[in-house]
DNA sequence: CATGAATGAGGCTTCATTCAT
DNA sequence: GATGAATGAAGCCTCATTCAT
């Protein structure tokens, strides 16, 4: 019975999550059979399940741990003491975001998680986490905004964050699907629409 | 049955199509069966493989559907002689918006369809004229926006545009995955944001 | 009530036969759908289903139909008086058999119809009755040569006649699958073979 | 059931060939279904796909291992030293070829083969090459039987083996379809014939 | 801990056949 | 007599998962 390290057991982990999201990237998730998880793995099947109880697994697996990345992203931003223009803000989180679309970029599969969380209630929950989170986040980033007179002190702090979280999914798909938009985009129609009464 | 009217043959065509919208809307596209197509159709194997040839040109034949029905949404809108405030038309954009999300709407299955646009490049030539093509309309709308002095002469249409675009996608998520946002939470934000300097 | 003359019908079910043996002989029998002969014979499913009442009956009615069809051929070659050497036979038999290879050459579906016979007891029985009908006749052959003395006294007409018959079997296939046989060749063969002690 | 020995696997190909045959010699390679070879065979679909990834696949397989059989039959003949007479030559090979036409042997699924050759390109790859196979050993007998003098020397070897290749298909056919055939009836028919200028 | 052969339910699709028009 | 839309059983095959080694 050999006795392995808790670092090795969390590599391997790693280690599957990498492929599985490589596959579900490349082909989707339902396109993808566990044996072309096994084969970009280089693990065996029995290796995968010994890690993952199910394929749904997988999925829930990397959708969970999206959340903190998504959170991490925004909060690097809103941090700064005196926060910056909102069309710079919001520009700075496309570049992040681009970031992680790239190849093997761990938001490529989003688009598939917001899908399943449409009908099914396992992937529902954590993609409600993560929108939820992520909402907070910029309902907070408005709150700053209003402090520092850069928005009206009469906005609605709850309804301008549900605005913004409105954006990014559109400048993720047309950055996956149309392939061309990037944060200069973002941030010049941002820059014409902010000075508009 | 044979020698049948054109109409009847559409109307065999149709129904299929809304029983395979309302399942996918309902399981998903890849957790429904053909046999819960059939079910739901009322229609045998046969009939439906006799307008349908395969499943997948199920999601095809509906996301082509689909197109014209977004198109002319915004149309309906950006045709105004003198266009209303921004946050007005979109507010109004999203209004239909949200009426095409209800029980059996026709836009409850695009959160899949995008995703399958992803890495299905079938899909994905469809789901890309149909951003392409609403986009356009953005972008038009930007060019009358700033025509009629709404927008800031030096303003980029094309940017405008497409962040206009940006921000459906993720309304649609919200609404469809939070389910507590509408048009008057699109509004106030918008409104808060675009006297934002 | 349209009657219809006995001459039309006659014409119609030939046609289909027709149009199924040519499929049969692209595709094979199992390979051909029914689709395939409506097509080809440019009939509807109803129109051919009110000549054969079934799939099968249309190969057995091949079958049937090639019977009188392969006894004309050694008749017309054993009746002559005087029958000439063996080799000169079974050369002109060839070149009958190639005739009948040609496009839609009724011989084509042949080996189908023999492969069959080796585990449908339908089929088998129709072409058993070919194969003892030829054997039969080749048996006259024999008899008829040893009454010209072109036969030893002691040969077995019935062997002879049987030996015969394994000739044709192996020149159709070579004919049929390596396309480089032909009567000079089998002539030429027995020939070498026949002052053979 | 892991990391198993190389004879195992090919223990279990063999399985699966000898069910699969032991099927189609019963029932025709298009009648037997895929059902029908999992149970003769005792694996389950998936074992069976494991090993041939089609239904196509075992036929092509089993042509092949056809060629090597019918090879070494005429081989462990023709290479006798001084050949004997071609009626006992040909009643040897008779002798076998019943042998392999008895329960569960491997020719008597040749009659499908030689009939998928005719439409099928793959099946007529593999019969093409058994049948040139078979005959090149046929004319190198030919050519053994004129330099011993047994045939004359103005025979040609080529035409000669081509007309022997003739004569075992329709030996088959007459064991199989007719079953009263064997390799007295073609020693006695062929001497008879063999004497005949 | 790892392997990978084996399982078997279930999916998609075809296709011979029927029958209302 | 002819049409061709519709039926639905059945076929081939995939694939998530297990477990003996």
């Amino acid at each position: 019975m050999p006795r392995v390290s808790e670092e090795h057991l969390e590599r391997r982990r790693q280690q599957i999550l990498d492929a599985a999201r490589a596959c579900f990237t490349r082909k989707g998730f339902y396109e993808t059979s566990m044996q072309d998880i096994f084969q970009e793995s280089g693990l065996s099947a029995g290796a995968v399940y010994r890690y993952f109880k199910s394929k749904n697994d997988l999925i829930l697996a990397i959708a969970a741990q999206n959340q903190p990345l998504v959170a991490r992203i925004i909060d690097d931003l809103a941090d700064a003491a005196e926060p910056p223009p909102l069309d710079e803000i919001m520009a700075a989180l496309a570049r992040k975001v681009i970031s992680l679309l790239g190849d093997d970029g761990a938001l490529r599969v989003a688009p598939q998680g917001w899908a399943a969380a449409t009908y099914d209630p396992y992937v529902g929950e954590i993609v409600q986490g993560i929108l939820l989170n992520t909402r907070t986040r910029f309902v907070r980033l408005a709150e700053r905004l209003r402090a520092t007179g850069r928005l009206a002190p009469d906005a609605d702090p709850e309804a301008v964050g549900a605005t913004l979280l409105c954006i990014m999914p559109g400048f993720v798909l047309q950055r996956l699907i149309l392939g061309d938009i990037d944060d200069g985009t973002l941030r010049a129609g941002l820059r014409a629409l902010l000075g508009t009464p």
